[in-house]
DNA sequence: TTGTGTTTTACGACCTCC
DNA sequence: GGAGGTCGTAAAACACAA
């Protein structure tokens, strides 16, 4: 598998204890769980409940987790709730908005609890529910399936998708296969979603990160995460040249609990 | 309301690896 | 050969100025 050679390059994208060698990506990876990693997946959390603080995401990744945690907060019961219910799965609130009756489980209700509360970042929508809607109308959201070869030519996701899918994303720029599965079963979104969406979301850091670079050519590097930012070479022999620095000892990523021995 | 620019999904082509 | 990577692109969704 290609991401196997990535996990195995002298300079792994994944930092420090993340990235265990035996995580066991690739064929291997399809195999049967380790049984006590996902006791109960339902509860599935990047932020270990204890001593991990948020300010482990200030490192490596330049925006700190809270930072686009709050922009996709769905309003004040996100802000105030602890660092750790960053669980799948729709929260308590989520009964307060009738799910689209899209097909699949998946489609998730958000949890927009405050009306006019910002729901991306960027992307200030008109109206909490409004993108409920149009994603209602567009066939449900994620999951529906639908592609340019359909009626629909793309969905749009719901904010709380995106938000789960940012987190992976912040988490770690390369979503492995059992994540990619488990988040697809959570968001109701097809693994090749999932894909496609890391796929993207690369695509535009690299972006982001040329265009900081051409505003600020006199700029040192970038930080360490800045994977795309680097001059040519392998396409992924080269993702990450610069993510030794994150396995320095010292490397506050938090150790997400699926990784741990 | 409309025109325009940007962002977001989704795909195809091509590549590398196993 | 299959899977997933990048890159480029299409088109819908969206934001915003005129």
């Amino acid at each position: 598998m290609y991401v196997g050679y990535v996990l195995d390059k002298e300079s792994p994208v994944y930092p420090g204890p993340a990235r265990p060698t035996s995580l066991g990506l690739g064929p291997q990876a399809y195999g049967p769980p380790p049984p006590p990693q996902y006791p109960d997946f339902t509860g599935y959390s990047h932020v270990e409940p204890g001593p991990v603080p948020p300010a482990a995401w200030s490192t490596p990744f330049s925006a700190p987790k809270d930072e686009w945690a709050a922009a996709y907060s769905p309003g004040p019961a996100a802000s105030t709730a602890s660092p750790a219910p960053l669980a799948f799965g729709p929260p308590p609130d989520f009964s307060a908005v009738p799910a689209p009756p899209g097909p699949g489980p998946g489609l998730l209700a958000q949890p927009l609890s405050g009306p006019g509360a910002p729901s991306s970042p960027g992307a200030q929508r008109r109206t909490p529910y409004e993108w409920m809607r149009r994603s209602v109308a567009a066939g449900g959201g994620g999951g529906s399936g639908k592609t340019r070869t359909k009626d629909k030519y793309r969905v749009v996701y719901t904010d709380h998708q995106r938000l789960e899918l940012e987190k992976e994303f912040h988490y770690s720029r390369y979503i492995t296969i059992r994540r990619k599965s488990e988040l697809a079963a959570n968001l109701g979104l097809t693994e090749r979603q999932v894909k496609i969406w890391f796929q993207n979301r690369r695509a535009k850091e690299r972006k982001v990160n040329k265009k900081k670079q051409q505003q600020q050519p006199s700029q040192p590097p970038p930080p360490a995460h800045d994977v795309t930012t680097t001059p040519a070479g392998p396409p992924l022999g080269g993702l990450c040249p610069s993510s030794a620095s994150l396995l320095g000892t010292s490397s506050p990523m938090p150790v997400k609990e699926e990784y741990l021995p």
